[in-house]
DNA sequence: GAGTAGAGCGCC
DNA sequence: AAAGGGCGCTCTACTC
């Protein structure tokens, strides 16, 4: 669909309740009977008049499965008429929805459906990123957001429905209320459907596709290896237990550890150790003592209980955030997954994010919901430790196995193409490493040589990670001492000041293009008052070049092509291999920015890896972007039956 | 008790 | 003068 054609789409909403009222957002538990709908509609447009295709509310004094057996028909004209008819279905955040119809049984219908989102068109017209400290909050982008912004007249419609109330009446009124959700969405969706120019919408479009796919994977879950989990749990405990034992004469506790300004006390006023960098806050002004990280790496060379101060906080950290979530998170679900929830365009530059949680709100007088608990659905999973230890506790569903792709130095790569620096893009030509010759250019050795002797040579491959190091960080403007800072706390690389300008130095020598990206690029920005990547998605910058905001407003300008194509291409990867995925048997499961994961049957895996590959290393550019990469765009695969112990698959 | 600010930190 | 970017989660401190 390339222009908005009433003819082509039907809008649809469901609402859901569950034995207790946040079931209701959790659709994994429909299938356990724990949660179901409540009320189904959708509708037409013909003539601009609204027709009703379909609806049922929930009648509670029918048995539940009754009463799921007339949703089912409904859902399933919906979807099969769309499906005959060429139409997309269109919702407000309808992954959610999506996944609902999944737990009712159309997996087959939903995953073949095409989908489009109001929220997702109202993202890719508006976004742009906050400068603003004081501002901070995001914008919502919900449908109540939208009626009250552009439709004020009916703001409020949704005062006073009772999601939760089984009376007649109150299903009456929800009824009622989910009609007019559709007719709003509609209002919405079509309104930011033409506001979008034909790149834009192309990108959005691409993007909706993965709507289907990130329903099923949010309604799956991941299965979790219980003793693996508990055993880092113990791990990271006696990790904690044996810092806090050899600490405790100190003045050291948990309590302290965990706070800041308890811990800024004890180190500077109790041990009388040196400040070495204050943070000062950027809407009061006020300044604090830090300990982050930074601070006890440089303090542990006068004082060794600062190494141990960091790594009793990273234990403690570590367990609650990466073992006691997921087993929480588990024994929270009763479905024996952890559902951390992907939120499509979660991030401006078009990254899923992952939420652990679940914010119990509203609806607080109900019983069973207390308002503002964080319900334990998940974990952040964009999050998890990249060690074998943490990521070995997620595994795979019997008879499945996992693959991973990912895009081969996807920024380096974008970046040639950006810059169009000749050195950049000659080391994307097969063969090449550019890692190595970074890392020959500052270890003053032979590329060739450096590359023949990467695998064996313990110096040559200091070079090459410190040749790593340096394209990875040096791309986007670092300064010379967050580089040094970075080298040594992150990657335990020794650096001193001298070093990092050097690096930093014989980058920019390495690549002029880059520097001259940057400019190009903050210039092209205040021109247009955005960024745009190859796909021609678009963020909004304006503010004042001349201001304080400057040097925010540059880095998003040059950092946006380069991170959001990379979204693009994510995005492109999905829509690609998701009927290939369909027809194995298998499914997308989570993404990593620029890692692709899905479970697979055990025995298509190797024939899944070899035909995947095959589909991403061809992307269809061209027709997706308008757009050819000049360099090749390679994926790698790994596989295996743990996110801990995954093999490179060798083509 | 609820809500927010801030620090710190995990990933790519 | 100096400044990688993008996020979400967890904890404490503070305010009302």
């Amino acid at each position: 669909m390339r222009v908005w054609d009433d003819s082509k789409v039907t809008m649809f909403d469901v609402e859901t309740s569950g034995a207790k009222p946040e079931y209701a957002l959790q659709p994994w538990r429909i299938l356990s009977g724990d949660a179901w709908v409540t009320s189904f509609v959708s509708m037409e447009w013909v003539d601009g008049k609204a027709i009703y295709t379909g609806g049922v509310t929930h009648d509670d004094n029918l048995p539940v499965d009754e009463g799921r057996i007339l949703c089912r028909r409904f859902m399933k004209d919906m979807l099969t008429m769309a499906l005959d008819e060429g139409r997309t279905l269109v919702g407000w955040h309808v992954a959610f929805d999506a996944a609902v119809c999944i737990a009712y049984g159309f997996e087959k219908l939903v995953m073949q459906a095409k989908f489009l989102d109001g929220l997702l068109l109202w993202k890719h017209f508006d976004m742009e990123p906050e400068y603003e400290m004081a501002a901070h909050k995001k914008r919502p982008y919900g449908l109540k957001d939208f009626v009250t912004e552009y439709l004020p007249a009916h703001a409020g419609y949704e005062e006073e429905i009772d999601f939760h109330d089984s009376s007649p009446e109150a299903r009456a009124k929800l009824h009622a209320y989910n009609e007019k959700d559709n007719r709003f969405t509609r209002i919405g969706a079509r309104h930011w459907f033409k506001q979008l120019g034909p790149r834009q919408l192309k990108a959005a479009l691409i993007e909706a596709e993965s709507i289907p796919m990130v329903a099923l994977a949010n309604l799956r879950g991941l299965p979790i290896d219980t003793l693996v989990a508990h055993e880092l749990s113990c791990k990271l405990a006696n990790d904690a237990k044996r810092q806090a034992e050899a600490l405790a004469e100190f003045g050291v506790t948990e309590k302290v550890v965990r706070s800041p300004v308890q811990l800024a006390k004890l180190m500077y006023e109790d041990w009388g150790l040196p400040v070495l960098k204050e943070n000062k806050s950027k809407i009061t002004g006020n300044t604090t003592r830090s300990t982050d990280k930074e601070v006890l790496h440089e303090l542990a060379f006068i004082d060794p209980r600062a190494k141990q101060l960091r790594d009793y906080r990273e234990a403690l950290n570590n367990r609650t955030k990466f073992a006691e979530a997921l087993v929480k998170s588990i024994a929270y679900n009763e479905d024996e997954r952890t559902h951390p929830q992907a939120r499509i365009f979660g991030t401006y530059t078009s990254r899923l994010t992952y939420s652990s949680g679940q914010k119990a709100k509203g609806a607080g007088k109900r019983e069973g919901t207390v308002k503002g608990v964080n319900l334990p659905i998940g974990f952040a999973l964009h999050q998890m430790k990249n060690d074998k230890l943490f990521r070995a506790q997620v595994i795979v569903p019997p008879g499945y196995g996992l693959l991973e792709f990912d895009a081969s130095g996807q920024e380096y790569r974008w970046m040639a193409i950006a810059s169009g620096d000749e050195t950049m893009l000659s080391l994307c030509e097969p063969g090449e490493d550019p890692h190595s010759y970074m890392g020959a250019r500052l270890g003053h050795v032979d590329y060739r040589e450096l590359v023949r002797l990467k695998e064996t040579d313990p110096e040559m491959q200091r070079l090459r990670k410190g040749g790593k190091f340096g394209n990875l960080s040096c791309q986007y403007r670092i300064g010379d001492k967050t580089l040094m800072v970075r080298a040594r706390v992150q990657h335990n690389i020794p650096m001193e000041i001298n070093e990092a300008k050097t690096t930093n130095f014989i980058y920019k020598r390495t690549y002029p293009g880059v520097p001259k990206y940057w400019d190009r690029q903050i210039n092209e920005t205040k021109q247009l008052g955005y960024v745009e990547t190859f796909a021609g998605r678009r963020v909004q910058v304006v503010g004042d070049w001349g201001g304080r905001m400057a040097w925010s407003m540059g880095s998003t300008a040059i950092n946006y092509k380069i991170q959001g194509t990379g979204g693009d291409q994510k995005y492109l990867a999905m829509a690609v291999i998701k009927d290939y995925l369909v027809s194995v048997g298998g499914y997308f499961i989570w993404d990593l920015h620029d890692g692709l994961y899905s479970f697979v049957p055990v025995q298509k895996m190797q024939q899944a890896a070899i035909d995947t590959k095959r589909l991403l290393d061809n992307l269809p550019y061209k027709k997706a972007w308008g757009f050819v990469p000049p360099i090749p765009m390679p994926w790698d695969a790994k596989m295996g039956f743990s996110w801990g112990d995954l093999k490179e698959v060798k083509f």
